[in-house]
DNA sequence: CGCGGTTTTGAGAATCCTCAAAACCAGTGG
DNA sequence: CCACTGGTTTTGAGGATTCTCAAAACCGCG
């Protein structure tokens, strides 16, 4: 199931996500005890499972880096994907903390993944409670997020709701610098995006092209550009979430 | 905004929610912390705004008693309603832990509310290891729920998506000891079952209508029976979640 | 009896879906 | 160097689902 485990390789401290200006500062204190609650790493080949849903897994990770998504299925196959899984997001949580996990996570990209001990969970709420705090923060900073999905795809049409996607995968790439000017390039394909926004690949595909056609954004072989970013933002009827420096265990 | 206050009523301990089998059983402790973490009582009108969008209360609440639900807005006024609320509900710690509050909650009946004072939460974290651990297992349930309701928004279709809805509210209000038999009496009309599922008012009265002439449900004046609970979830293609206990704040 | 909110019904239209096939494209092996 | 392959994107066409508009029916309440 899981991809082979290598080695420990760099402590927390020297850890470059940490560098980024979206992740808070961690206090030498906590960076040791991370360190500690750090088994190792992980490396997930692409299109492999780094956690199943039915399974209890006895881990959670940090992604490090590379690109994955969270997902469910229907008995008869149909997916939704529930989000994307970027460099600094903290997974498996549900795992850990209820019975098991009720969705999967699969790797798109080959994925670096910091492992640690579910076991240990608890040791990190008894004696660090700023960063039991954090994982709260997290937990409620995914659920606002899955919120925000609810709405677009309840709600908006299928070009909002594209436009809205674009603009979210977009302004999460760029907090972690995996932006250049306006594009971005990544491993989804379209099929990945329609079942990201409930719609069916054809009229993702159909959508996609009324956007470029409209001179918004370009789409071409996994690399995104964003032409207008005023009119996307318009099409999405989005507003730029207010500037907050986030928790990284 | 809020509605008027009212005093203390009863402490924790005889809470009379406890005394039902979902919840799990805290210590005197445990009880004791939390009663002096409980600042008063609070009803809400039907119809008034418990929490709303934009705003950071400076309160957290558990429901006593009553129905209410959490919605988001698009600015046209289109409206999708992310989750009902219910007794034993914990609610507002979006804006309790992020900035401020993203998605708003309405009273539909009356509420009673268990108030709580966001400040005192960090002494929760620092002093009671568990109970913050619970309410990490609290919002990982209802992250749980909404990856839940994405896969039935984005993937089943109106007659699926009723089929869940309604057993994911019956189980949840059998729960809490608020059914009889297969009936349920609550608040919410064919309106709010539509924003629910991000269908319009006209299809969902029609679906309904589908599903009762299948004899599967009766629907009638805010009453609903299940009549064929095999039918409507297979229908539903519903997996009876595995019986937890949960925590209640 | 009239009123406001809710449910119900009908009808036509828009959105989105499925099916099917073609085009495209990178990688592979001959 | 070229044909072949598998995956992805693109296009067309017809059909199903779901939507909007509009009006009627229903129902508890004053």
């Amino acid at each position: 199931m899981d991809a082979p485990e290598i080695g420990r390789q760099y402590p927390c401290a020297q850890c470059p996500l940490r560098r980024l200006d979206t992740f808070r500062e961690f206090t030498p204190k906590e960076l040791a005890f991370i360190d500690g609650f750090k088994r190792g790493e992980l490396v997930a080949e692409p299109g492999s499972a780094v956690l199943t849903e039915g399974s209890n897994s006895a881990h959670l990770y940090t992604v490090l880096s590379g690109w994955g998504f969270r997902y469910k299925l229907l008995e008869d196959g149909r997916r939704q994907i529930l989000n994307l899984v970027m460099p600094g997001d903290f997974i498996g949580l549900q795992g850990s903390v209820l019975k098991e996990m009720q969705h999967s996570v699969e790797a798109l990209s080959a994925m670096l993944l910091c492992v640690f001990e579910r076991d240990r969970l608890w040791s990190l709420y008894a004696n660090y409670p700023a960063l039991a705090y954090d994982i709260t923060w997290l937990a409620a900073r995914e659920e606002q997020t899955l919120d925000e999905h609810l709405l677009s795809i309840g709600r908006r049409s299928a070009l909002e709701r594209l436009a809205y996607l674009l603009l979210f995968i977009f302004s999460r790439a760029k907090a972690r610098q995996m932006t250049r000017k306006n594009t971005l390039v990544f491993p989804f394909t379209q099929q990945h995006i329609a079942d990201t926004l409930g719609l069916s690949l054809v009229h993702t595909n159909k959508t996609l092209k009324r956007l470029s056609a409209m001179q918004v954004v370009h789409w071409h072989d996994r690399r995104f550009e964003i032409v207008d970013h005023d009119k996307l933002a318009e099409i999405a009827g989005w507003e730029p979430a207010p500037e907050t420096v986030r928790p990284l265990i």
